[in-house]
RNA sequence: GGGAGCUUAGCUCAGUUGGGAGAGCAACUGCCCUACAAGCAGUGGGUCACAGGUUCGAGCCCUGUAGCUCCCACCA
């Protein structure tokens, strides 16, 4: 092995070999338990981020994790078309080359279109694999696959026949600059300063004025009438009578409606049914025409007059001025509202009514509400279970078809001779009516997320009862971040619930956004993100993958720095070091399973150390407490195995006694082979790669077993006597920095102890790593001679001759300040014990373990207290 | 308007069934003791936002307050 930890010498080599050995293939196995991970699939819109990155490494994890302990583990990778904001790139793409989509027309943009992914499905693929994810490649889907495709149709023609999917005109919210319509879910709001305008609308005698105000006064020409609060005494007289919309002079009647809200403004509000969706509520109450005066591209149409044509805000410009001119408008006051705008190109939306294609929710939201209170899903954090009720409980028909030319087309054709109105798995070239042969599909196209909603099933061949379905469904975790819940995780349990008849997943793991150092989003705009390629060509994906994976609780957004990742590679240039040392240190050993030894207390400390890691990491896992299993393990590693045993095994390694280096040496493997396995789902390659090179170990680790927790391994008794030696070395090497000896200076120990036999059988290490020369057993300070330290443990008192360093002043101070530590111990435990409330009601093992604190405490107080009076 | 989260060491954050406050980084001291200076040993540093409450016992549970962040709805 290399003596500096250089990943890039292996990770790439290791997942070739991972991948052309079939390790990440998940065919059905009967005599397994299934455990399936569906891959939120990446945008193909162009390349991994860190968010991702944190994603695919926690679904990572846990896939090997299971995989490991025996699951059939499926994690199954694809890419999303992303239907707009692919869309949105392309025409941007074709922009720079004098094109549009207008000029290459619908053919030639799709052509584009999957040339453009080609190129971002195969990047992102290679970045995947950069990562070192280990899903299954031989079920790469893409979310327009044939099989995506026939999904899709035959989820449409169900609902369509259901009824459940309806076309109807209906007020949507519209991006001029997509020219499409888009989900209530796609609307970002952002605050803005706009204005007020108040306009007066004339009765038709022209005697009285009702005052509206308006945010957006361009809609006046869609106005079709005035509402009033019914109960309002200031305008009751005036509902039935018309007033007359200014500029374009035409009559339109006041109405009482409860939407007028008395408090608010002049209690007067213009209705523009086409244009608004509570306008378009009022108008339906009362009838009102709906009146559109906007065209797709947000310019003014006809019905606005001189002003069509028009761009709304240059509409709006030049009304309001004309309308100051007539005497109408009677004030513009500031006014923060908020704004909707389109999510992927930012565009200011408009509400416009337009015939749509819907899906009714309601029928489907309760079943999907009622899978996760019923426990049939769960999220971790449970917290975002609310999110996803108050968001399902109030949500209003999915509008799903999109003005774009890039996804799934609406299976439905009309006929121009009959009208018919035809929805079909297949193509139609004939109508099934008249017989006409002049049909045309319907030109839209469906919202990505209806193929997204329908991915836990529609990967596994729904919908043909196919094999992998009936083992791979439902799934059993879902990872993904919080801010797709409704996009996307709500749309797959209904979509589950209503076509499989079974919920998608089990869990959904939320994770949080990855920040940048300043807790900023990582966005384009800002130029602040990370490229994960770069962090792993500079550190390795391993360094990566812990970065972002420790100290990381569910749900919870983390920062991204170079400094975390920078502390995490040095913990892989640890466990490569380590890794290096036990090969070199057991090549002419004799390795034997532990059991045939006799351990020494060492051995039998650190093998219960490492049940505890065992025991810990699992309990993590499987409560997806990934940050905690992390930080486990990089204790357990570096401080128990590195700092302790290690440098405990070292003297015996070298020591005379062959039997004794070679039960070392198996301890040595035994460990590091365990811990290597429970490290191995979150850094696979480093694991890997050190493995290998253990002698006896055969091909790659991650095809073992996960180690499992063993009891009769946990020496609960041997371990803790064990840590008072280990009080020994640290009490040693502390006397020795607070009097600045030097750590190489030797010096003799002089104990009084009851546990002769447990130091005396770890002397050598003590010599070592205290710097001794010697130990003498004494039966009081006056042996250990003069200008000793006292160092006062519980499993005895260590003198430590200093000759001409030892200040006795000093060494008085120290001492008291000791005692005054241990003396505010004992206060503490006689209070709790004192404590009749405590004594009665707190845990019997408590109590007895508080109890043997204080006898320890007393001691410890005794033994000081002599030891001052001794100077 | 409704809801959620956060507030713990100088910084970034863990702390999940309530039982003596932790890590990384930074700081300070001393070390090349041949696995690792991407290292080793040691040290300092916290009224766990604030105020109440429940409890024998609260960083953790309840109520309220403040500051920050986010989500949803929306005022025409």
């Amino acid at each position: 092995m290399e003596k500096t930890y250089n990943p890039s010498d292996f990770e790439d080599r290791l997942y070739k070999e991972w991948e052309e050995k079939g390790c990440f293939k998940a065919v059905r196995d009967d005599d397994k338990v299934p455990f399936t991970v569906m891959m939120p699939p990446p945008n193909i819109t162009g390349q991994l981020h860190m968010g991702h990155a944190m994603d695919e490494t926690m679904q990572d994890a846990v896939t090997r994790f299971k995989r490991m302990q025996g699951y059939c583990a499926l994690w199954l990778p694809g890419t999303d078309h992303a239907s707009i904001a692919t869309e949105v790139k392309i025409v941007e793409q074709m922009k720079k080359e004098g094109l549009s989509k207008e000029s290459v027309g619908r053919e030639g943009f799709l052509k584009r279109a999957w040339e453009w992914k080609e190129k971002y499905a195969g990047r992102i693929v290679e970045q995947l694999k950069k990562l070192g994810s280990s899903c299954d490649w031989s079920r790469l889907t893409f979310t327009m696959d044939d099989k995506c495709s026939k999904a899709v149709r035959e989820v449409f023609v169900n609902l369509y026949n259901k009824k459940l999917i309806y076309r109807g005109n209906r007020i949507i919210n519209w991006c001029p600059e997509c020219k499409t319509a888009l989900s209530d879910a796609e609307v970002d709001y952002a605050e803005e300063n706009g204005f007020f305008w108040h306009i007066k609308y004339y009765t038709e005698d022209g005697k009285e004025a009702l005052e509206v105000a308006t945010t957006r006064p361009e809609t006046m020409f869609g106005d079709t009438a005035v509402a009033v609060n019914p109960s309002d005494k200031r305008y009751k007289h005036l509902i039935g009578k018309n007033v007359v919309l200014p500029v374009v002079n035409k009559p339109i009647p006041v109405v009482g409606d409860e939407h007028a809200d008395m408090e608010f403004g002049t209690g007067c509000v213009k209705i523009t049914p086409a244009h608004d969706p509570n306008d378009f509520e009022v108008g339906l109450r009362h009838n009102l025409p709906v009146v559109r005066v906007m065209n797709d591209d947000g310019t003014m149409n006809e019905l606005a007059g001189k002003y069509a044509g028009m761009d709304r805000y240059e509409c709006r410009k030049a009304l309001t001025e004309d309308l100051k001119a007539l005497g109408n408008l009677v004030g513009t006051e500031p006014h923060v509202h908020n704004v909707g705008h389109c999510y992927r190109c930012s565009a200011t939306v408009e509400p416009i009514v337009s015939r749509q294609w819907f899906v009714k929710m309601e029928g489907l939201a309760r079943p999907a509400i009622n899978a996760v209170i019923d426990k049939k899903i769960t999220f971790v954090p449970e917290r975002f279970a609310k999110i996803y009720y108050n968001w399902m409980e109030n949500v209003k028909d999915w509008c799903i078809s999109r003005q774009l030319w890039w996804g799934h087309r609406i299976p439905v054709w009309y006929c121009a001779d009959c009208g018919a109105e035809i929805c079909s798995k297949t193509d139609v070239s004939e109508c099934t009516r008249c017989g006409s042969r002049n049909l045309s599909q319907d030109e839209d196209v469906l919202d990505t997320w209806f193929s997204s909603a329908l991915w836990p099933f529609s990967t596994l061949g729904f919908p043909d009862d196919t094999s992998d379905l009936e083992y791979f469904y439902p799934g059993d975790v879902l990872v993904t971040g919080y801010d797709i819940i409704f996009f996307w995780v709500a749309r797959m349990i209904f979509s589950g619930l209503e076509h499989m008849r079974k919920v998608p997943f089990r869990d959904v793991l939320i994770h949080g956004l990855v920040r940048d150092e300043k807790g900023r989003k990582m966005s384009k705009s800002l130029g602040n993100g990370v490229d994960p390629l770069e962090v792993i060509s500079k550190y390795g994906a391993d360094s990566l993958r812990f970065s972002l994976l420790q100290g990381v609780a569910p749900g919870n957004d983390t920062r991204y720095s170079d400094a975390k990742v920078e502390s995490c590679r040095n913990f892989m240039n640890k466990i490569w070091n380590s890794g290096r040392f036990v090969i070199m240190s057991v090549a002419d050993r004799n390795i034997k399973p532990v059991s045939e030894f006799r351990l020494s207390s060492a051995d039998k400390w650190i093998i219960a150390r490492l049940q505890s890691a065992i025991r810990d990491v699992t309990l993590a896992m499987n409560k997806f407490e990934l940050g905690i299993a992390c930080q486990t393990m990089y204790d357990f590693m570096w401080s128990d195995f590195c700092d302790w045993y290690i440098e405990l095994v070292k003297p015996v390694l070298k020591g005379e006694d062959a039997v004794a280096a070679d039960r070392a040496a198996s301890v040595l493997v035994f460990v590091l082979e365990n811990a290597l396995k429970l490290l191995h789902p979150f850094i696979p390659f480093i694991t890997d790669e050190i493995y290998r090179n253990i002698p006896g170990t055969e091909g790659t680790i991650m095809t073992k077993e996960f180690p499992r927790y063993n009891s009769r391994h946990a020496y609960k008794k041997d371990a803790q006597a064990f840590e008072g030696v280990m009080d020994i070395i640290k009490a040693v090497r502390a006397a020795k920095t607070e009097l600045n000896c030097p750590p190489s200076r030797k010096v003799s120990l002089y104990i009084v102890t009851e546990n002769k036999r447990l130091i005396s059988a770890n002397c050598d290490s003590i010599l070592k790593l205290a710097g001794a020369k010697e130990i003498n057993y004494v039966q009081s300070a006056a042996d250990a001679g003069e200008n000793a330290v006292a160092k006062v443990l519980s499993s005895g008192t260590v003198y430590i001759p200093m000759g001409e360093l030892v200040d006795i002043e000093k060494e008085k101070a120290r001492l008291e300040g000791e005692l005054e530590k241990v003396m505010d111990e004992i206060r503490r435990a006689d209070g709790k014990l004192n404590n009749q409330g405590f004594i009665a009601k707190a845990p019997k093992k408590l109590v007895d373990d508080e109890r043997a604190k204080l006898n320890k405490y007393i001691e410890l107080r005794e033994k000081i207290l002599a030891q001052l009076k001794s100077l």
